[in-house]
DNA sequence: ACAGATAGGTTAAGCGATTAACCACATTAA
DNA sequence: TTAATGTGGTTAATCGCTTAACCTATCTGT
């Protein structure tokens, strides 16, 4: 099994310079010789050297390492990130992933425990910036503040965020294209299905475009049509049986595909029909979305250009050595598909 | 912005003791008196101190890291992970994390490029211990095997696949079972849909239980019934006009659930009608299959588990120090939902 | 009463890099 | 001629922790 891993004093011995010099011609730093550069690459070749990058993170106080951090589902028997209830986080992750590991950089992946503190993992593995996707309780931010770290956070637009670097998409804009559309169809008593609002101003914002787009068309939105569940399938699978027995609205703005596709089943499932009997929207444009028979309306969103964007964030306070703090807003779009029609 | 984060120096001045016993006393070490022990606490307490892995992973020589490796997507514009195609990664990761987490180890995600050296990643980052899902060339197994590091391979008949740690399903079995459940349903002319399947011989093994099952029948498989495309919704969802158009199957057993949404979309959306036209069955059972319409009939093998017990045996090896190879091997169940009919 | 064990600590040498400071020699400028 | 500058290198401290080796004082058994 593999010979002891190359260090940088072996390269120095073999090729007859201290390790200074070796560490300066792996570094760019023009101190060096042409000949001994020469001599120095050949060595390391022979030895099949690579620097150990937790060396370099001890020396240099970098780790070379992004953080992602994922919601932890709150119910089920044993816990695990979101990751595995909405296909979303993986094509987020995957759009991070793309330009990081270009830029030579690793990501680390960690549920986060609300009980848990955040920045000590931040700061025990001197993570170089961290993503966090989802909505988190106050505290956390509090808490990260303090580090000195760039940070990006998606879909947060409390106020304490605005420190740190933001990628979201226009929310409000959204609710209202997608409860547009449904007017436009004719619909008029029209539900909104959503995760919890309150700790989520995502939520509350797609409401926002929701109301505003009824109040347009002289529609004020009733109680009775606002419906609050988990946002996994399940949650929209539960939360079907009362939008079905309430039989008060003709149609949905669900505030995330995953929930959409829950309540379709639900519908389907009873021998309802979709749009037929309810028409729904959903948001986000999960991949599966179109997939679906009926394919998904919904009010899409671009989630690997969403991760793209926070990676670069990330990369260019590295960069600059300091965090910053920019807002990059993704424009939604309408994809009409099939779970909607006019009424 | 944040103070200097406190190094075990500044505990051990604090409370007045040195390194070393702050370093004991961490470790758990018994070398140090209960008084001191207490003084060392408090200064810790009061400095908010918390050990640095990076130093401790310069010391110790490990890194609290296990490296999850995933393909990468082979065609598209922007390379992506596969974790973005088909959640089945994102719920294996989900498992992976669940028990890495409570051991205090964090995952690092990478997408493998055949082209770069996988064993330099892992050394460089001196990774405690590394999962490769899915399939990969051969050359890269000849290079981790030189690695001194706990390994996993997930689904990997290959023989060279056997010095390592594996964890599979009864693929076999699994194709068995769904072809027999399309004889009793009355299906003769029962197709195969699959992705490669030179590179990959858990594709192979499905076909073995497809065509066992169909020899036991007394009908010989066809090779008209066979169809090879990408594993992707788009795959799937490509190879179905194939399907269509031949039209000389009845059922088809789809080696992973993602392609057969893909196929049931094709299908329906040209009005045709599943299973009443073409009862499919799936394999992997991702969440999404029960939320589909109709629900498909699948071979589930318990995702989540098949992560945790991936988990576990890196786990295992980094307790005894070193690298065994065991195998575990999920039992596969079918589902019936209603993807599948008599004929 | 004395050797040997034990309890409780300290010192210092790594782990594998980076990098400021220093040095010797050859050029160049005044 | 002499001081300043540049070139190509080396030495050694440092990053933050672990741990073998060493030390001293007290305790134990005979």
């Amino acid at each position: 099994m593999a010979e002891k891993k190359a260090t940088i004093r072996d390269v120095a011995k073999k090729a007859g310079v201290s390790v200074a010099s070796v560490s300066y011609t792996l570094n760019g730093i023009d101190k060096v010789s042409p000949e001994t550069k020469e001599r120095i690459f050949r060595a390391i070749e022979e030895l099949n050297y690579k620097p150990s990058l937790t060396a370099q993170c001890l020396s240099k106080g970098d780790s070379k390492l992004i953080g992602i951090s994922l919601p932890i589902t709150e119910k089920g028997d044993i816990p695990g990130m979101l990751l595995e209830n909405n296909p979303f986080f993986g094509e987020f992750i995957s759009g991070v992933e793309s330009v990081t590991r270009k830029a030579g950089y690793d990501i680390l992946i960690s549920g986060v425990e609300t009980n848990e503190h955040y920045s000590d993992w931040v700061m025990r593995r001197k993570l170089d910036g961290i993503i966090m996707v989802g909505a988190y309780p106050k505290s956390i931010f509090e808490e990260i503040k303090t580090i000195d770290v760039p940070i990006v956070l998606t879909d947060t637009y409390e106020d304490y965020a605005s420190d740190f670097h933001r990628v979201m998409v226009e929310d409000e804009k959204g609710g209202y294209m997608a409860v547009k559309h449904l007017l436009e169809l004719g619909h008029r008593r029209i539900g909104y299905v959503t995760g919890s609002i309150d700790n989520s101003l995502v939520n509350y914002n797609r409401y926002s475009g929701y109301r505003k787009a009824l109040l347009e068309a002289g529609i004020t939105p009733e109680r009775e049509w606002f419906f609050e569940e988990h946002v996994t399938f399940d949650g929209g699978y539960a939360i079907a049986k009362d939008i079905m027995e309430k039989q008060n609205v003709t149609a949905v703005f669900v505030a995330a595909d995953i929930m959409a596709i829950g309540i379709i089943k639900y519908f389907l499932e009873r021998g309802k029909n979709v749009p037929g009997d309810i028409s729904v929207v959903g948001f986000d444009d999960i991949k599966i979305g179109q997939y679906m028979m009926p394919g998904l309306t919904t009010i899409r969103q671009d989630i690997i250009m969403k991760g793209r964007v926070s990676a670069e964030m990330i990369m260019k306070d590295i960069g600059l050595g300091r965090r910053t703090n920019d807002s990059f807003i993704l424009s939604p779009s309408l994809v009409i598909r099939d779970s909607t029609s006019a009424l």
